[in-house]
DNA sequence: ATTCGATTATACAGACCTGTATAGTGGTAT
DNA sequence: ATACCACTATACAGGTCTGTATAATCGAAT
């Protein structure tokens, strides 16, 4: 559960990152310019430019920021069921639905990133971050799985990820209500019907 | 099952409305300028604008174009599927599948184009349309769910719904191999196991 | 035959984009 | 005290964006 320090940032930096993220989210990267942020943060392009390089590593400086509190989030909700068993897994659930209460009316920062990229595969330095971010996701809930006991701790990861990514992408739709709590209880159903 | 006529297009529109279609789920709304698609589609811009108004009502064009084609493809997978029962209810996944490995490398083009857009509620025309095709998919589930027997179809339905949406949106991530699937065997066995 | 619709070709306005250049300020650490 | 760092302020280069204007061409319908 490797929860790094996020950030030996400068006064500057810090603002340039907090403005990037807000704006980033609410109004998706590519709608957002340089100088909007520069002046959200309240600093001159100049100092933007002497942090970050460019605007495209600004963009993984937010995924990897916004990934960073996400996982700071989830760690205290962890910690709060220190037992191995289905609750440690729908931890993970009850966590992004505090964190979807207070930071994501819009759904995953990732995800969205993802559609406003071209083909992944080709260089754009965004895409490993995303993949890299969700291979994460998907090996902590094969490892609380396991914990858990259940019978193909892989297998059930997949359908916990699946539950997980549709009802955050359900959450920014707003297809149906609460999708989170649909998948948590689906979650539940499963687990506890596959590992007694 | 409405399946609309698509298109009294005259010939350029419509070579502008397939090279949008194209460019911007392959590389995003935001990433292609006009003058990129009019040059892909071999016309004026002067055509595409006489044609479509605007760059955003292009947009509209591209997403209910693409809804109707997914609709017909997933029309012509039922109809192969009569008899009410699970069979059905999953041929949309089934469907999913295989207009997934034609056309949809990068996961749905409605979710993507909803992380470019700001917060829907306000004016944007983009969201009532993406808000539209999903209810209208979510209804379809509940439906095949009620004629196949299940208990509480519009509960069955939202969950359906979360594995379709978690597994387009894994498709595009890359998260693991042949997500679709993964739905799929899973939606079975809720099927199975809560109407029998 | 002539009007009308769809189209080509070209040019341009005005805004916004990323990124850079130049010059100067104020605090801090050695 | 001086070298360094973060930062401000301003201007601009070069490109791309959406959208419009003008003029001409071609085919089909009435």
């Amino acid at each position: 559960m490797d929860v790094p320090d996020l950030a030996p940032l400068t006064p500057g930096a810090r603002r340039v990152l907090d403005a990037a993220s807000e704006l980033f989210y609410e109004r998706g990267i590519h709608a957002v310019g340089v100088d909007t942020i520069a002046a959200a943060a309240g600093v001159t392009k100049k100092t933007l430019y002497d942090r970050f390089g460019s605007k495209e590593a600004l963009v993984v400086a937010y995924l990897q920021h916004r990934d960073a509190r996400w996982r700071e989030h989830l760690a205290a909700q962890l910690a709060r069921v220190p037992e191995p068993g289905s609750d440690r897994v729908l931890a993970i659930f009850d966590a992004a639905i505090s964190w979807s209460g207070e930071n994501g009316l819009k759904g995953c920062s990732a995800i969205n990133a993802r559609a406003e990229i071209g083909d992944g595969h080709d260089g754009h330095p965004v895409f490993p971050e995303i993949a890299r971010q969700k291979v994460w996701l998907l090996d902590l809930f094969g490892e609380l799985c396991r914990e858990a006991g259940t019978i193909d701790p892989r297998a059930m990861a997949k359908r916990m990820m699946l539950l997980h990514e549709g009802a955050l992408v359900t959450v920014g739709l707003e297809t149906f209500a609460h999708p989170l709590e649909v998948a948590r209880d689906l979650a539940r159903a499963l687990l506890e019907s596959l590992a007694p």
